[in-house]
RNA sequence: GGGUGCUUAGCUCAGCGGUAGAGCGCCUCGUUUACACCGAGGAUGUCGAGGGUGCGAUCCCCUCAGCGCCCA
């Protein structure tokens, strides 16, 4: 048995004590987390307690995790998403479900060929001195060494993850589930392969999609010039002039007055001396710039609409690092962004440059990954075409099959699936799922299904296809499809996709369009529950240039998982962004502390789980009411839980285990366990069950203080597989929840009066205490003069001064040292707090319209308010009347 | 430009038709046998502005102002 008494114990000795604490009867007085954290993880896991099981018979519950990329680490951001997951899992596996956390990677194509060519850029060579086989060997490497340092970040966090499970994009099955399901969208006539203007990253080397493109307001320039000749000349407006060397039309409104003549006439395009026409079309806006627009078909996505609208000529004229090329001019072998530059320059010189407004501001798409500014260009790509997909997915939330939680979210959902553009899956990379489709010698094309092979002679499409096209099969390929595997019965559809809002355009559209495909119909989860972004203390977006991000694992290593954890799920308020400063993870670290020294206290005075609970006949109006409290918090808690409203769960629990237990329930047992006897034996098991059931309510947030102390108390193997706690039917026999709130306005009053008459709490003063009897409750007198440091009255006793709090009374023998001043100031503060509430009551009472219309219930409730007030008013008076005048 | 939110105590946020709440911060006091990572007590809000509908509005409706996000 250990003993420690003193808080100046070294870190060293608690050290030493937490690693034992299982078999400890007593704690010491604080604990460092980092220290139980590690073991208890390792034991877990070793345990297998986090192991799905496909052939339980229990209901499933199951949750994939938005894989993370497999170059990432941990950041605040995965925290919450992963505290949320958690405390989903862990409690629905308390609930008695077969609960799957399937963890694991995606294999994030461009990022990840990025770092790998980094390396080898720091060695003077580049991907293509490899060779394409050598190099992806190289990418897998370097997977096999640094890759996942999330997945390791993930124990620290406590995530409760099956990793016997664990998947990645690239792994033989979920290869296996791209190459069928791109044979089947082939089949079904869902994947073509066309020549479009995509986004192309000039650093990356790659087509991106829609989605890898950020649009941002970037100063630029907005020239007018002129083209043509003598009598067929007209003025454009543009922002990017490089271009024109690309033109093949000028456009114009077919209404445009100014215009309408020379349609259908050719113009001189400076620079390239070429002829180029004049045509009509409608999305010309003859208010913006000159109403004249410059038609660069194979540079711009909306030219290439009008384009093919009207037959205009496709001229590329930038290769792949965005340089000028086979234009023919001076131009050719420029910087996109110097050719821009050195073709105004040369235009302003030959006087065709009319207006030019600078700074001009225009949305600019720029990569997602670095940043670079995307050139639209005209490409030979592969494509997903999304339109029967994206509506079966919007319909799917459209009939209630799938919930967005909060819903308040689904018109971002709808507004954004209903006006998807075709998915262009091609990427020119080295590193992802190579696209399964081979081409013959006379360009003959076919998809290669798995297990077929392609004809001799045919060679493979060099490109792979898009991360997301495999992370969107990421909830049934993970589960062995397209295999029909024992996992994939039991667990899919899974439960609930657990993401950030800003996450729902990225893999939850992607994985409701290939889910609903793939699975005939059955979308990938029933519930999709969006949370926000954490921000910093002030409530602003995190970034490294404002230097304002915060690290999770520092966090965690001066506070604990459980304090990051709680302050996590504490602030998650369902599809909103949370705010998180160190003081917060601080303050939840002290409620850990909290725990600890309540459990303490707990196991210093005998508190047990051995036994039935002891008849509620038996117990007195504390124990009851500290029940109630528990079966009210079970209610709260779980509701919440169930609703995905982690933040009012966490309060119900915090406030309960704070204010209720420690701060009333414990300070109130201290007399009956001094007293000892019967009473003191049922409080004890009352208190037992109390910790016992906040332990495991509080498990899911708080995973690793929860187990230690649990097992302390209660000598159980885990927490993990332990029951979820049940609300009793609330036991309100005695009327304690009443009686007990009248002892606590009485043990505050007396303090209040105490605090306000200046005394020390160190000074225990004699005091006669009114009014208990009648209540019932003088069994609590003992704990009353505990708690508020007053003496039994000696034969001595001459009473100085008197409060009134309901029906109780106490008078207090401060041997003539009343402050008067102090105590008439305290009385007229009351006074006046009670005349404005009564007067508030009384201007509602006096108003007729009031009396007729307000419902008989609230009428009822404001006359009795009015009532207490006056008598309280009469009460004040009284002791005001009665206090010495000096 | 099109959507869509937000504006409540010093800060971050709950509340959303019947006397304004929490956490942190702040002030005073304090080593009473769990805890100073603590305890006791206290202060603090014309609920963005202006109109409207209700007996009654922080809450519903309209207008305005400021801030934000998504999409183009």
């Amino acid at each position: 048995m250990l003993w420690v008494q003193s808080a100046q114990i070294s870190v060293q000795k608690r050290r030493a004590l937490n690693l034992d604490c299982r078999i400890m009867t007593e704690l010491p007085s604080s604990f460092v987390p980092a220290d139980i954290e590690g073991p208890l993880y390792a034991a877990w896991v070793k345990a297998g307690y986090f192991n799905a099981d496909a052939k339980s018979d229990k209901k499933p519950f199951t949750i994939v995790i938005p894989p993370p990329n497999v170059t990432g680490s941990l950041h605040i951001g995965h925290a919450l998403d992963h505290t949320i997951q958690d405390i989903l899992i862990r409690m629905k596996r308390m609930k008695g479900f077969e609960t799957l956390w399937l963890p694991g990677m995606d294999h994030a194509g461009i990022a990840t060929q990025n770092v790998v060519e980094k390396q080898l850029a720091a060695q003077g060579k580049t991907r293509h001195d490899l060779g394409r086989e050598e190099f992806v060997k190289k990418v897998w490497e370097w997977k096999a060494e640094s890759g996942g340092a999330i997945l390791e970040q993930m124990k620290r966090l406590g995530d409760s993850v099956d990793w016997s499970r664990e998947a990645f994009t690239m792994d033989e099955n979920c290869s296996q589930a791209v190459l069928t399901i791109f044979k089947r969208l082939f089949d079904a006539g869902l994947i073509y392969r066309a020549e479009r203007i995509i986004n192309w990253c000039t650093r990356c080397l790659t087509a991106l999609s829609d989605i890898e493109v950020d649009h941002k307001e970037i100063p630029g320039e907005f020239i007018s010039i002129v083209y043509g000749e003598g009598d067929d000349q007209i003025t454009i407006a543009t922002t990017r002039p490089e271009t024109m060397l690309a033109d093949g039309a000028v456009a114009v409104h077919p209404d445009d007055p100014r215009y309408k003549h020379m349609v259908g006439r050719s113009v001189l395009l400076p620079l390239v001396n070429r002829m180029i026409p004049i045509i009509a079309d409608e999305v010309v806006d003859p208010e913006f710039g000159t109403g004249a627009v410059k038609v660069t078909a194979a540079h711009d996505p909306n030219d290439f609409e009008i384009a093919s609208r009207h037959d205009v000529e496709l001229i590329v004229i930038m290769d792949k690092n965005g340089v000028i090329e086979n234009t023919g001019t001076q131009f050719d072998g420029m910087d996109r962004f110097d050719a821009r530059k050195a073709v105004v320059e040369e235009l302003r010189k030959m006087g065709k440059v009319v207006n030019e407004k600078r700074p001009y501001l225009h949305s600019v798409g720029h990569c997602s990954r670095c940043e670079t500014i995307v050139e639209p260009r005209l490409s030979k790509q592969w494509f997903v075409k999304v339109a029967p997909l994206a509506k079966a997915a919007g319909d799917a939330v459209r009939n209630g099959k799938v919930k967005i939680e909060p819903a308040s979210m689904e018109p971002r959902y709808f507004e954004w699936v209903d006006n998807m553009h075709d998915w262009c899956i091609s990427r020119q990379l080295w590193w992802g799922h190579r696209i399964p489709v081979w081409y013959g010698p006379n360009g003959e094309e076919i998809v290669v299904g798995p297990g077929e092979s392609a004809p001799a002679g045919y060679e493979q499409d060099p490109d792979v296809l898009d991360t997301w096209f495999s992370s969107g099969l990421w909830p049934f390929s993970t589960l062995g499809w397209p295999n029909k595997t024992e996992d994939l019965k039991k667990f899919y559809p899974t439960t609930v996709l657990v993401t950030g809002y800003d996450i729902l355009f990225f893999w939850v559209a992607r994985m409701m369009l290939m889910g609903l495909f793939a699975m005939d119909g059955v979308a990938p989860f029933h519930t999709i529950a969006l949370h926000g972004l954490v921000r910093d203390k002030f409530g602003k977006k995190m970034s490294k240039s404002r230097g304002n991000a915060v690290d999770p694992i520092e966090f965690m290593d001066k506070y604990g998982s459980d304090a990051l954890r709680f302050t996590l799920a504490n602030g998650a308020n369902p599809g909103s962004d949370q705010a998180l400063a160190e003081e917060w993870v601080g303050g939840a670290r002290n409620f850990a502390t909290k725990l600890w020294n309540a459990t303490r206290f707990a196991m210093i005075n005998g508190a047990t789980i051995a036994g039935d609970l002891p008849d509620s006949k038996a117990l007195n109006h504390i124990d009851l009411w500290i029940l109630n409290r528990l079966n009210e918090t079970i209610k709260l808690a779980d509701q919440n839980f169930e609703n995905f409203e982690f933040a009012k769960a966490c309060e119900a629990i915090y406030h309960f285990a704070w204010d209720d237990v420690c701060d009333w329930y414990l300070e109130l047992t201290k007399d009956v366990f001094a007293k000892g006897g019967t009473e003191a034996e049922n409080t004890k098991r009352v208190l037992g069950h109390v910790l016992d059931q906040l332990f495991r309510l509080l498990h899911p947030v708080m995973p690793f203080i929860t187990e230690t102390l649990w097992k302390a108390l209660t000598n159980g193997e885990s927490l993990v597989i332990s029951e979820w706690p049940v609300a009793d039917a609330l036991v309100d026999e005695k009327n304690v929840t009443t009686k007990v709130s009248d002892l606590q306005n009485l043990i505050t009053e007396i303090r209040r009066f105490r605090n306000d008459q200046g005394i020390k709490t160190s000074v225990k003063i004699p005091a006669q205490i009114h009014g208990l009897s009648k209540g019932g409750l003088s069994n609590y007198e003992g704990a009353v003069r505990f708690v508020t440091r007053l003496d039994a009255p000696s034969e001595k006793f001459s009473a100085s001064a008197k409060i009134e709090i309901g029906r109780f009374s106490v008078e207090f023998d401060l041997t003539g040292n009343v402050d008067v001043v102090a105590e008439r100031a305290r009385l007229t503060k009351d006074l006046a707090t009670i005349e404005k509430d009564k007067q508030t009551a009384l201007v509602k009472l006096e108003n007729e319209k009031f009396m007729a219309k307000a419902p008989m219930d609230v009428i009822k409730e404001i006359r009795e308010r009015a009532e207490f007030c006056t008598t309280e008013i009469t009460r004040i008076n009284a002791l005001l009347a009665a206090l010495p005048s000096k």
